[in-house]
RNA sequence: GGGCGCGUAGCUUAGUUUGGCUGGAGCACCCGGCUGAUAACCGGGAGGUCACAGGUUCAAAUCCUGUCGUGCCCA
């Protein structure tokens, strides 16, 4: 326990670093967690890993203060809360920010330059910004620990994922099929959404409307597409069961306005949607028929291209199938289907067994045996000449020009195919009512993003495609048998070692391109091959997803520590995850323990520039968190972030804001520990000095007020925690601390620190003050941890983490004062009554420092006990109350001209006159007889209104409390000696101010000479200015005023002083 | 194109779940006051098409429908 020491003025920037220094040295971060192992209670966090091949900008500040701000506030409810860091090392983006560094544009590149060189520059690019990373986390205040943290890229890591891919596989959840990709042929590579968005332009190009003779009758099916490229490879059309079809016959020859090749004889049968008729078709033709798209179901056409596709064992190549995704907003309401070249073609096509061949090569071109004109050739420069083909066979209706926009290889520019590769999947189909329970047992905040934005993905789950055509990443651990086609899982390095063939060398590392040499001896009887593996990588979110237990690099090691933390209580991250993170964690989870592997799940909105757009770093538009590091400080920071919106609302990154937080929270807390600690340190004052212990019951109603209201405060404080409301949270305690503790408690306890003798009073305001910080800082510290660390050792020595929540949980105490309802209500009168009275100063032009008499209250409860708060506040010399108003006001009686004007006519002025003049409370008791006149008219209560006003000299305001209205009323008059007061208050404050523009210390004494002109100071009020301003020697109208003396002028009166 | 958010004063926002007094704060601005803890504070003022358009209702910022803008995710 410490005696106070004067703290000076804030510097945060130097305040957090010396307290980072301090954490450092005495280890406080594992402290706090050693610290609560006896409790045996753990609280269990994941850090979402971040990639370090980015420089963190302030909006990686956000999600991390979210999972230090629970973890901390957990750590001091008791619990056990070990935080592992960890960092996400894998993956496309590493890729390409290595081969645009190297300019390697396409695989050939790569393979040129060499997998093994290529994957060592991914490795090192990872660790680019680790720095960086590793000084944000810690300058903000993150703990966490960075010292061995999970790394993707290990090999204990990887053989924890190959471990739950095997768990998968023998659960029959691999499963090796074709996922359709944008693929650029020029690169050989496909691409991911986040490659694609890079790339999108708009683009004109040719669309058809092709017709498909259909067998065993007359009429063609029309349908359209704005990819001729993919007519070789159509198998089938799609049509909306439900969605009215008609058969037409062409009446007309078309008109005159046809642009373009294709058309159609008079007499010749189309079939296409109802609805569409009028955009699509340009011949005047009748409707034969109308039916529904089921009755088209099943009926055969011709293939446009009867050599490019074998139909093989397929019974329902080249016939009309239904498709729920077919809709009659363009197009003819046929969907043209090429299984191979559009995710909704390849999924219908598997569904309804049309035959799966590529009639586009990967290099992009149409293999052999399409058609003659078009073998060998690149499919984009196709277009023209499958047009011709089309209208040399008479199948195309119509081609027109099509605006769109269309992906392009951000790399070559290239339009992208969309091209069916093979690709290995996990079934998480099969495993939907499973993941769906899991993601309900989830605590989500805020509740739409589990059960609508997760909720609904996963109702309409698909397969997840885990295999990636790349070089950096997890390897798949799947080897296949070229001999008896035999596809065996490995799931951990020693049975691939125990499996690989003698001439296998082992690999160095689970990384490409090594472990492509390893080659297994089939297990399987009588075969004996030997085993390649498949070459692909795995998809980095699978990584990222396996964290739960291969950040233990469980089930090799760790058991426990495993086994104690799963599921895990707390993840937190921005909202983009709930696909990307969230969504992996539970797809792997779920997939191999069938369990959820976290209870509570923070979403966090993202943090945008001022104008509400992304930041990024194209935009130039990223916020450097140094910038306020280094200005108002981490806490500042976070305070800011915490305060300023919802967790899950999106923010607009307001620099201003900031600086605000700054202002108004650490400012105003630092000075009023400041005040504490000032006096606590030039009084000795030590909090631990029984002697000098004065009980709560004991202390003054202002002190037993701020006492209440902190436990009021603290207790709201908790329960918006609780619900994930740390913003609502934030705003109290700043409310708090502002307009309580520092605008009224201190502010009115000023006085009290003053007195040099010790007293009782003085003892309960210093215990007060003590205790009422020492709680704020507790609830503070888990959103802004320094400043309140270092008011906390400042008070008692010890650091703020090691402390326990102050609202107590299941392992530690509740500490927090008893609430007081009544004084609590007191005093909320007491300041209403005086923001009651300086509105009257206000309206009645009577400035704050010429004192009243008297100030009466009346009505509302007895409020006594805070007479002289509030006499000094209202700045009255007597404060007493009154039973009711009548004392001080009068009534008054305002003409009802609408109703006085229609009765009395011109006379009206005349009336009006005489009811100005008359006075009120005999007419009143005249018109209430029904005799009252004016003016020869008789008047009535209809012809006037009665209003209530102050009698001369008095001014009131009424505020309205809980127990009805309360009224305070001034007495305005004025005389000498109260001029004389106030004068003497005027004269203070100008010494005080010039004191302090003098640099003087609060207690050095001074020379005076005072002149005033035009009134006299009554000696009393002579002696309260000297006092007041510690004037040792001094004098009062002696001589003329010296010529550098300082002059102001109140009222009329004209005043010099003179301070040496 | 689809799903999910968001849109309130110049800026940041409360209020929307459960419709109900004159839409409440802070910053910035203007006037006045107070101050030897404070970059403050207090009183007053100005500033609002509650994104827009319909609808339900005695009553809509709040509920419903649509549109626009914006963000995330998916195509």
């Amino acid at each position: 326990m410490v005696v106070p020491h004067s703290p000076g003025n804030l510097d945060p920037v130097s305040l957090e670093n010396s307290l980072m220094e301090t954490w450092e040295e005495e280890a406080t971060f594992s402290e706090s967690i050693e610290s609560r192992k006896n409790l045996e209670s753990p609280f269990t966090f994941l850090e979402g890993p971040p990639t370090a091949n980015g420089r963190p900008g302030i909006h990686h500040v956000l999600s991390r203060l979210f999972k230090d701000m629970v973890c901390r506030w957990k750590t001091m409810e008791g619990h056990v809360v070990e935080r592992k860091g960890g960092w996400d090392t894998h993956g496309l983006p590493v890729e390409i920010e290595v081969q645009k560094q190297l300019d390697l544009m396409s695989n050939e590149a790569i393979e040129n330059y060499g997998m093994e060189a290529f994957n060592q520059k991914c490795k090192e690019s990872v660790w680019t910004y680790e720095e960086a990373w590793r000084e944000m986390t810690e300058r903000m205040g993150f703990w966490v620990d960075m010292e061995d943290p999970y790394v993707t890229l290990h090999d204990e890591y990887i053989e924890s994922a190959w471990w739950s891919l095997r768990k998968m596989f023998d659960k029959g959840l691999l499963f090796r099929g074709h996922k359709v990709l944008p693929y650029c042929p020029q690169t050989g590579t496909s691409y991911s959404t986040h490659e694609v968005s890079l790339g999108y332009k708009e683009v004109s190009e040719p669309a058809v409307f092709v017709k498909f003779k259909l067998e065993s009758d007359k009429a063609s099916i029309l349908a359209w597409t704005t990819t001729p490229w993919t007519l070789p490879g159509n198998v089938g059309l799609a049509v909306g069961p439900e969605v009215t079809y008609c058969r037409v016959r062409i009446t007309e020859p078309p008109s005159k306005s046809w642009g373009g090749r294709g058309g159609a004889e008079v007499g010749e049968e189309l079939i296409l949607a109802k609805d569409l008729i009028g955009s699509v078709l340009r011949n005047h033709a009748d409707v034969v028929e109308e039916f529904s798209g089921s009755e088209l179901v099943g009926r055969a056409y011709s293939p446009l291209f009867p050599e490019a596709i074998d139909r093989g064992e397929s019974k329902t190549a080249w016939t009309v199938v239904a498709a729920d995704f077919v809709t009659t907003t363009d197009g003819t309401g046929v969907v043209h289907t090429a299984v191979m070249y559009g995710e909704d073609d390849y999924r219908l096509g598997m569904e309804k067994g049309f035959p799966a061949q590529h009639t586009v090569g990967m290099d992009g071109a149409f293999v052999e045996g399409i058609h003659e004109q078009l073998d060998g050739r690149y499919v984009k420069e196709c277009d023209d000449d499958i047009i011709n083909l089309l209208v040399e066979k008479g199948l195309l209706y119509r081609e027109h020009t099509y605006t769109h926009d269309y992906p392009h290889c951000w790399r070559t520019d290239h339009p992208l195919l969309y091209y069916a590769m093979d690709s290995w999947f996990v079934r998480m189909t099969a495993v939907r009512e499973q993941i769906l329970t899991h993601n309900e047992s989830v605590e989500w905040a805020p509740e739409w993003t589990g059960t609508k934005r997760m909720g609904e993905w996963l109702s309409n789950i698909k397969d997840w495609a885990i295999s990636r055509e790349r070089f950096w990443g997890t390897p798949l651990p799947v080897w296949i048998c070229p001999d008896c086609g035999l596809e065996h899982c490995i799931g951990s390095i020693e049975e691939m070692t125990s499996m690989k063939t003698e001439s296998s060398p082992q690999p160095p590392e689970l990384h490409r391109p090594y472990v492509d040499d390893v080659r297994l001896v089939c297990p399987s009887e009588e075969c004996q091959g030997e085993m390649a593996r498949e070459p692909y990588v795995m998809d980095c979110w699978f990584d990222s997803g396996c964290a739960s237990f291969a950040q233990w690099h469980y089930p090799f090691e760790n058991d426990e520590k495993f086994s104690g933390s799963f599921p895990v209580d707390y993840i937190c991250e921005a909202v983009d995850q709930t696909r990307g993170w969230f969504y992996s964690l539970l797809a792997v989870a779920t997939t191999v323990f069938d369990e959820p592997c976290y209870r509570r799940c923070l979403s966090l909105g993202h943090i945008l520039d001022k104008e509400g757009k992304k930041m990024s770093k194209s935009k130039g538009n990223v916020v450097n968190p140094w910038d306020h590091f280094n200005k108002e400080g981490a806490d500042s920071i976070r305070w800011y972030m915490t305060t300023q919106s919802a967790p899950w609302s999106p923010t607009n990154f307001d620099p201003n804001g900031v600086r605000e937080s700054y202002a108004k929270m650490f400012l105003t807390l630092w000075n009023v520990y400041r005040f504490h600690a000032d006096y606590a340190s030039l009084d000795g004052f030590n909090p631990e000095d029984q002697s000098g212990f004065v009980p709560p019951s004991d202390r003054s109603p202002l002190d037993r007020w701020i006492l209440s209201k902190i436990t009021e405060m603290a207790d709201e404080f908790h329960k918006n925690f609780v619900s994930w409301d740390f913003h609502k949270a934030g705003r109290s305690l700043e409310d708090f601390v502002v307009n309580d503790l520092s605008n009224w408690y201190v502010r009115r306890s000023r006085r009290r620190l003053w007195e040099e003798s010790d007293s009782n009073d003085k003892r309960a305001c210093q215990h007060t003050l003590h205790e009422v910080l020492l709680i704020v800082c507790r609830l503070m510290a888990p959103i802004s941890p320094f400043m309140p660390d270092a008011i906390h050792r400042g008070l008692t020595g010890t650091s703020v983490h090691l402390t326990d929540w102050p609202i107590g949980s299941d392992l530690v105490d509740r500490a927090l004062p008893t609430r007081d309802f009544g004084i609590e209500q007191e005093m909320s009168l007491v300041r209403s009554l005086a923001e009651a009275g300086r509105r009257i100063r206000v309206e009645s032009s009577r400035r704050q420092r010429l004192p009243c008499q008297t100030g009466w209250i009346v009505g509302g409860p007895d409020i006594s006990r805070f007479n002289d708060i509030l006499a000094e506040e209202l700045n009255v010399e007597v404060l007493t109350t009154e039973a009711d108003l009548d004392a001080f006001q009068k009534i008054a009686l305002e003409p009802n001209r609408k109703v006085l004007g229609a009765k009395c006519r011109s006379d009206l002025p005349s009336v009006l006159a005489q009811l100005d003049m008359a006075d009120p409370e005999e007419l009143l008791l005249e018109i209430e007889a029904g005799i009252a006149a004016l003016g020869g008219y008789e008047i009535t209560m209809d012809d006037i209104e009665i209003r209530r006003v102050e009698k001369e000299g008095f001014a009131a305001q009424k505020i309205s409390f809980d127990e009805g209205d309360v009224s305070i009323v001034l007495d305005m008059h004025i005389d000498s000696a109260l001029l004389s007061k106030g004068m003497a208050r005027d004269i203070t404050r100008r010494i005080q101010a010039k004191r302090k523009e003098m640099n003087l210390q609060v207690e050095s004494s001074i020379s005076l000479s005072v002149w005033v002109k035009g009134l006299a100071l009554e000696n009393s009020d002579w002696e309260h200015v000297i006092i007041e301003t510690r004037a040792g020697e001094h004098s009062l109208n002696e001589g003329k005023p010296s010529s550098n003396a300082d002059i102001f002028e109140v009222d009329g009166t004209t005043v010099s002083f003179q301070i040496q």
